[in-house]
DNA sequence: CGCATAGGTGTAAATTTTTTCACCTATCCT
DNA sequence: AGGATAGGTGAAAAAATTTACACCTATGCG
């Protein structure tokens, strides 16, 4: 365990680590006095040698913006450069033949922790839920989906996935049962579909939802 | 749609683009002309002014490694300064006083198409929801809630907050009547909390909801 | 008391970094 | 041919930034 720091230390720390979030790079000393009333980088520099001794950051000498926060600091979720930008889906964006023809209208960036259970993040899509067929489960009416497509002998029952059926996308929980394919919706007031492979077309399997409210 | 990148400018991106994931900060002209080649600083600048032309990158004037990558629409390995970042609630961030201690454990990217409803976007806060009291409404335990810290005065009927109860961290429909505050659940198995103005710590609006599945 | 630690101030020097200017080469387009 | 654009070099000036040094105050400890 590291070394607790004392209050002060820890305003200068929470500093740093607010203003690499901010400007995408580290403060100057000068910079950090501002912000925490020190009126002379001197001061900030012992704030700073106490901060790396102990353990808390990491400084390169004679350079500017030389420090970094140390790794049991650095957030995976903002270190990993970024957000994953992923095509949202049109109505009419599957052709006859059940491909995929994206000219996407738009995007929309997602937190790569949103995507842990896809296999290629990106090759992800985004699309709009059409119904209220898994409403019970939290999938409602308008909601986004984030689709991972992925080919149908290779989804598992209980999957969640996303259907298109002439301009909706629905979501479905997949069930395969001898060589046919039914998809259950989780409001007994919606219809179980049975098709055989390839009928249907689906889109991907579901790896996660957002919401407006 | 940005302009297209020579491919002379793409190596200095790319370049700048790891040097900022592997250093933590921003390369300095120098840095960039080593590692492309470059001898003279002049000439980095005019890549770099070229680079920020285009809208790859944001610069800052007489700043020391005073440069960011932009917020990119198309490419998702740049994308992220354009989402918003957005601490995550750790359980026992709300202090005796009722106030955000303000340490958080993590971060997350949420595209600000999701933040439409915030008024201030920067203030929004992302906790995880605690239990399935408003689960007919498509908020389920374990989602992620996108949370704008309102005043309990400017609160409106309808709106869905949340509360930190101890460790928890409920949404719930908003109610003000003659003095008193309510917060009733959508499944009526859970028990409707009536309170004074003031007695209970709501966190704030709920946003948006994601969940992974 | 004497000493270590935390937390300061302030200045000057050393260094890094950006900016500006002048000038050069090549390609592409009209 | 003339002009715009991309991509350079090099040097000097200006500005930003770090570092070293001297000195001050307060607190806790044996």
């Amino acid at each position: 365990m590291r070394p607790v720091l004392t209050q002060r230390q820890n305003e200068v720390f929470e500093y740093i680590r607010t203003h690499i979030r901010v400007h995408g790079r580290p403060p100057t000393l000068k910079e950090i006095g501002v912000a925490t009333g020190i009126a002379s980088a001197s001061g900030v520099g012992k704030h700073l040698a106490a901060l790396e001794r102990k353990g808390y950051l990491e400084r390169r000498a004679k350079t500017a913006r030389g420090l970094r926060l140390a790794d049991a600091d650095l957030d995976p979720l903002v270190a990993g450069l970024g957000t994953i930008t992923l095509p949202v889906l049109r109505q009419s964006s599957v052709t006859g033949s059940g491909e995929l023809r994206y000219r996407p209208a738009a995007y929309f960036r997602v937190d790569p922790y949103l995507l842990r259970k896809a296999e290629q993040q990106e090759r992800c899509l985004v699309g709009i839920s059409s119904d209220d067929g898994m409403g019970t489960v939290g999938i409602r009416k308008g909601d986004f989906l984030i689709l991972e497509p992925v080919p149908a002998r290779r989804l598992r029952n209980a999957d969640t996935v996303a259907v298109q059926v002439r301009q909706e996308l629905q979501a479905r929980r997949f069930e395969r049962k001898r060589g046919t394919i039914r998809l259950h919706p989780a409001d007994t007031r919606y219809a179980q579909v049975t098709f055989n492979a390839g009928t249907m077309h689906i889109v991907g399997r579901v790896i996660a939802v957002m919401r407006r409210l």
